[in-house]
DNA sequence: AACATGACGGACA
DNA sequence: GTGTCCGCCATGT
């Protein structure tokens, strides 16, 4: 396995509950800036097998990015109910959310 | 091998 | 904020 996947995946489950991160975010601390599409490969082939909170993956723009409403409604659900809003557009407010590995601390608000 | 696709990102108009 | 375009790269056809 590649060590990208391996970081991805190490990240992926490190989220806290009540966080999100967007794939460019996972995929440049695993090692390759670029490669937000293999994060969302990852998702969709480990999602099932693997225990990964893939729920709070979202895109840069801070909303979920699935197509599919049933995916999509399971998200939102599921990220609700750890404490994240989400608006009706499936629309995060990414400063009160986002959750960087670098920082870590407790910024406030 | 060539081409298309995707739960994406960033730059720019 | 919206729409377009281009870059990335593993997979699928």
């Amino acid at each position: 396995m590649q060590p990208f996947t391996e970081n991805a995946i190490r990240l992926i489950k490190n989220i806290p509950e009540g966080k999100v991160m967007y794939y460019g975010q996972i995929a440049k601390h695993a090692g390759n800036p670029r490669g937000a599409r293999q994060v969302v490969r990852i998702l969709h082939s480990m999602s099932g097998k693997h225990q990964l909170p893939w729920h709070r993956v979202i895109n840069a723009k801070g909303e979920i990015g699935i197509k599919e409403e049933a995916q999509f409604q399971l998200q939102k659900l599921s990220l609700e109910l750890e404490g994240v809003e989400v608006e009706k557009g499936g629309k995060i407010n990414l400063s009160k959310f986002l959750y960087d590995p670098e920082e870590d601390g407790e910024w406030n608000q």
